[in-house]
DNA sequence: CTCGGATTTGAACAGCCAGTCAACCCGCGC
DNA sequence: GCGCGGGTTGACTGGCTGTTCAAATCCGAG
C-alpha cells in the first residue's frame, strides 16, 4: 500500500538521520563517512544513497534537523514552567554543556559548532542557521515578556536586545564549556549566565540556585 | 652556512603557514589541499611535505600561528591608546567581524570557528586554544584593571569575571555577524557590545560613538 | 671550478570513499 | 502461486589526494 510504503520511507528517512546526526557528533562532520551511517543503521552503504542524493545533503539535513528536535524538546519542557525567573533558569540550565545528562547537550552544540563552520561556505545552510537561531534568541526574548507581564522582571531594556545579549553570551561559554575549559566549567556558567541575566533583566540572584537536583 | 640555510627555512616555514591560513580561510579546513597550500607559494606539491611531516600537523601548526599573529598585531594597537574607555571600544571594534578592514578580521573569526570544530576531537589543539582564549579574556580584563586604576571605570565585580562574561558576549555575536546574520549587522554588534559593556562595567555611553571613521 | 649537502621537483604509489548498478529479496495484490 | 515493484545489497569504479622517492637543481665552501 501506498500509506505503508510511505510510513516505512519516512521512517527510514528519520533514522538514516538520526544515525548521521550521532555519527557527526561522534566523529565530526568532515570525517563523517556514508559507511558509518550506514554501520550505525545496520544497513548497506548503498541504500544511503537511495535515499538521499547525496552525501552532502544529508549532512546538511541531518543537521538541521537534530538541531531542530532539541529546539522543540527543549520548548515543550520550557512551556511546562510557569515562572519566567525558573524557565530562564531552566533555559540556562538546559544550554550548559554537559551541566545535565552528559550525552545530548554535548551533541547538540558540537553539532553547532559543524552548522556554523559549514554556513560559512553554504549560503542555503547559513540561511537555514540563520532561522534556528532567530527562534532561539526569541525564546529568550519570550520569557523576558513573560515575566513582565506576570511582574516577575521590572520593565527595562528590550525584550529582543536583551535576548539578543543574553543569547550571545551563552553561545560563547558554551564554546568554552564544550572545549574542556578548565576556567569554565559547566557549574561556572551556569553562575556567569544567572548573574549576568539578573544584572540585565534586573532581578535579585537568589543565594543558593541549587544545582545538584539538576543532576540526574 | 648554517646560518643563511637557518634562516632560508624558517621563511619558508613562514611562509607555508601564512599560506596555509590563507587557504583555510578561503576554501574552509575541510577543503584544504596540500596542492592548493604549494600554488599559493608557487612551490611543488612535494615541499610542503619536506618542511612539514603531514598534512594535519601543518594545518593545525597554520591555525595557532595565524591567530597568534593577529593578537599580536592587536595587542600592539591597543597599547598604544593611553584611555581605557578608548581601549575598550578599539577593542570591540577590532573584534567586530567586518566593521574595518574586509577581510582580515574575518579571517580571523573564521579560523576561530576552525580552531573550536577542530579542537573537538583534537586534544593539544584544545589544549593551545584555551590558552589563545585565556590571553584574549585577560586582555579584556586588563583594560578594566586599568581603567579603574586611572579613576575611568568605577569599582565593581571582578575585573576577570567581567573579561570572561564580555569575552563570551563578543564571541557569540561575532559568530553571528561572520555568518552574515540579517539582524545582526556589524554596526548593531558595536553597538550591543558598547551599551552592555557600559553597563556591566560602569560607565556612561557615548552618545554618538562615530563608526563612520571607522570605515577606511 | 668542483664537490657535497640542502632544497626542490614531479612522477608514481597507495589507500580511501562517494556514487553506480545489476542482481536479489520480499511482501502485496491478483 | 505468481508476478510486480519498491527496497536492499554489495561489489565495482573512477577520481582524488596524501605521501614517498629518486632524480635534478641550487648554492656556498674550499
Amino acid at each position: 500500500m501506498a500509506r505503508t510504503r510511505h510510513k516505512q520511507q519516512k521512517d527510514r528517512h528519520q533514522e538514516i538521520l538520526d544515525a548521521a546526526a550521532r555519527v557527526i557528533t561522534d566523529r565530526g562532520l568532515a570525517e563523517t563517512r556514508i559507511q558509518d551511517i550506514a554501520e550505525r543503521c545496520g544497513v548497506s552503504p548503498g541504500l544511503i544513497l537511495y535515499y538521499f542524493e547525496s552525501k552532502d545533503r544529508l549532512l546538511v539535513e541531518a543537521l538541521t534537523y537534530a538541531n531542530d528536535k532539541y529546539y522543540l524538546e527543549q520548548s515543550r519542557e520550557l512551556r511546562r514552567i510557569p515562572s519566567a525567573r525558573r524557565q530562564l533558569e531552566r533555559l540556562i540550565e538546559l544550554s550548559v554543556p554537559g551541566l545535565l545528562d552528559r550525552y545530548e547537550r554535548l551533541e547538540e552544540w558540537a553539532l553547532w559548532l559543524e552548522i556554523w563552520v559549514r554556513a560559512l561556505r553554504d549560503p542555503s545552510l547559513a540561511r537555514e542557521r540563520e532561522v534556528l537561531d532567530r527562534r532561539w534568541r526569541q525564546s529568550i526574548a519570550d520569557i523576558i515578556r513573560h515575566g513582565r507581564e506576570t511582574g516577575e522582571f521590572p520593565d527595562g531594556p528590550d525584550a529582543d536586545e536583551l535576548g539578543l545579549e543574553l543569547g550571545a553570551l551563552i553561545d560563547g561559554l558554551a564554546v568554552q564549556v564544550l572545549l574542556n575549559d578548565t576556567v569554565v566549567t559547566p557549574e561556572r556558567m551556569k553562575e556567569v549566565c544567572m548573574r549576568v541575566a539578573a544584572r540585565l533583566v534586573g532581578f535579585a540572584v537568589e543565594p543558593a540556585s541549587s544545582a545538584g537536583d539538576t543532576i540526574s
